[in-house]
DNA sequence: TATAAAATTGTAATAAATACAAAATAACAA
DNA sequence: TTGTTATTTTGTATTTATTACAATTTTATA
């Protein structure tokens, strides 16, 4: 389905801005924060808010488009929602896809709270950083 | 064992302002943030800066003896270390310890990234907060 | 007691996020 | 179309969170 199709789904209006934003996060799996999706986004639109950035991101999290990645640092984000991890290197603090599936059933509850979602998040040294360290 | 000979294990001297940070994330349960924490500290010892309360905040997260909680708010702490995960209310944004336990082996690689450590956070309506709709 | 190292404090600077009113845009009825 | 209304975007101002850093204070120990 079309970016535009989806945004509509959710009862939002497709506005260049939105479609833009959204198709970014779904092209571009390095999981960018709000200053990178500006500076990027200025580019193609020069007059872009990064309110507009804020707002449109807040939306499409509501509405399950996108997923919030908390970390110590900064909020990124990702657009793809399939189930899925993260990993995120304490040196450079790039964050990863991870494809671990932990079993889960959103349906029950825990402690009395209705689980509506979860996340995992692990943390160490990335592939990369490893390799820098040797040398 | 006691909070002193804990920091000084750690090679941290046991300064007033550390063994109190310390000591009330030990005892209370609530995962404050760095605002609250200053707040109540500030009761006892009048002249803690909350530049103190972030660098021990971060010393004690480095070495171990509490853990970091982002939320897509804020940065939370907690005090008690063992194994367990945490759940948020999207509602009322209060954060609850949840004593599932999520195996895994911290010692294997994933994607060539070496894990040191991984945290799970749930996300839904808390029981308080379902209480307060129905009525 | 003197000296050096470590820790704390307070202020200033930076960064992240939000509030809000004005302007622009889009939907749609006449 | 055109006019009216609702929605969205923009830009600015605030607020909040975090970091940087120099001066002061405290602590360890020679």
């Amino acid at each position: 389905m079309k970016t535009k199709e989806l945004l509509e789904k959710k009862g939002l209006r497709p506005t260049i801005q939105r479609i833009k934003v959204y198709e970014y996060l779904l092209k571009h799996r390095e999981h960018p924060d709000v200053e990178k999706i500006y500076k990027v986004l200025k580019e193609e639109i020069p007059t872009i808010s990064k309110t507009t950035i804020y707002n449109t991101l807040k939306e499409l999290a509501d509405r399950g488009l996108i997923i919030e990645i908390p970390t110590e640092y900064k909020l990124c984000f990702d657009g793809y929602t399939e189930p899925h991890s993260h990993f995120i290197c304490e040196e450079c603090n790039k964050i990863y896809d991870i494809d671990a599936d932990f079993e889960f059933d959103k349906k029950q509850k825990i402690n009395g709270h209705i689980i509506k979602n979860f996340c995992v998040m692990f943390k160490g040294i990335c592939f990369n950083c490893q390799r820098k360290e040797k040398s």
